[in-house]
DNA sequence: CTCTGGGTAGAGCGTTCGTTCTAGTGAGAG
DNA sequence: CTCTCACTAGAACGAACGCTCTACCCAGAG
């Protein structure tokens, strides 16, 4: 299983700007982790620095909609399932040594001044992981409106609940915030409304 | 109302930490935003960049903290109150133009590999912030236990929101947040404990 | 007046940044 | 064999970084 020269840019770039940032980062670093060279890099990424950044942030966006997904249908009642991802960041997070967040909010604030496209990478995976969620609640049943701002909840607060957790080096925010997301899913059904 | 120069540096050094994080701000910027020298800001910070940071870290985080307070006290029930900060925050977030986000978050997420002081400052800071939250849900009645649990996931909830914000360049997912963390804090009024 | 010291001012240090550039490698086409 | 071209390799450039350093200003003490 050899992983060609671009991959192994894009997955060293991805972990290395969920780690430090867009400015944190340095194109040597990236070469470097990536046992590749700077012709090497751009060669790919004709672009630069900003060009790399993108495919990175891409394909962080895309793991982490994995785990999404995953954690989602795992449990066929929602508010479990939300619970789940919860606990799945939780795990992940702690696995990494409270490094390993989320692949997008550090690259984003950093060039939120700027008009760069690195910002609109990030607007549409946050969009993406919306709709994973969103789409699992209107399985589940719920009205799309209370479907799209439960999805817009969680998101929000699971993307906080992860900082949380990793500025304060511990699980329970969001393992507490994966709860009390549960308990908002469930006030919604029991004014029933699925089978 | 002249202000000092180090009260200006703070301010300066506070402002362009929100709106481009650690790495990403220099400390001639700072001076030059803060219409100070580089030796009249190593004179009143011996300790450098970081120690700009950090003080300039502290200062964010009690004015973030004033707003939540402020916010808070301006009704008597927390589900409301609550939901006021999210307006509060979106409010505040379209004057600046999507720029001037959680004062913690950038540094913080930035210096998380590190064994900086900067990131026992932003722990601190969502501590405390959590605390206002805590409080005022015991000050109206909620047992402890939900009280924490509540305060944790409103936090989380808010600096998410506020990421979501500032990314989309939209109110509505502080306001879509606001709405949901307001009902999750009514779920549990509505088992009845207090006057 | 001189002297002192908190504060201002900015040139310059070594380093690292993102980027460009030229040179070289090696597998496949003719 | 030669030729081609996708790819590798890294030296070198100007700019910016954090920081140090010396020189200077000027109000108040003696």
């Amino acid at each position: 299983m050899q992983s060609s020269t671009r991959d192994r840019i894009v997955v060293a770039a991805s972990r290395l700007l969920q780690r430090q940032g867009y400015v944190g980062t340095g194109i040597k670093q990236i070469a470097q982790e990536a046992r590749a060279t700077l012709g090497s890099v751009y060669h790919f990424f004709p672009g630069g620095k900003e060009a790399v950044a993108i495919a990175a942030i891409e394909h962080g966006a895309g793991e982490f909609a994995a785990l999404l997904r995953e954690a989602l249908d795992g449990d066929d009642d929602p508010a479990e399932a939300v619970a789940a991802c919860a606990r799945q960041l939780a795990h992940e997070l702690r696995e990494s040594g409270w490094t390993d967040g989320c692949p997008v909010t550090a690259a984003a604030l950093e060039t939120l001044g700027t008009d760069s496209e690195i910002q609109r990478a990030c607007a549409d995976a946050l969009r993406d992981w919306e709709r994973l969620v969103r789409d699992k609640l209107l399985r589940c049943g719920f009205p799309a409106s209370d479907a799209r701002e439960l999805a817009t909840t969680v998101v929000s607060a699971l993307e906080g609940a992860e900082v949380a957790a990793q500025v304060g080096r511990s699980e329970e925010p969001l393992l507490v915030t994966g709860r009390q997301l549960a308990r908002l899913v469930r006030s919604y059904e029991i004014q029933g409304l699925s089978p």
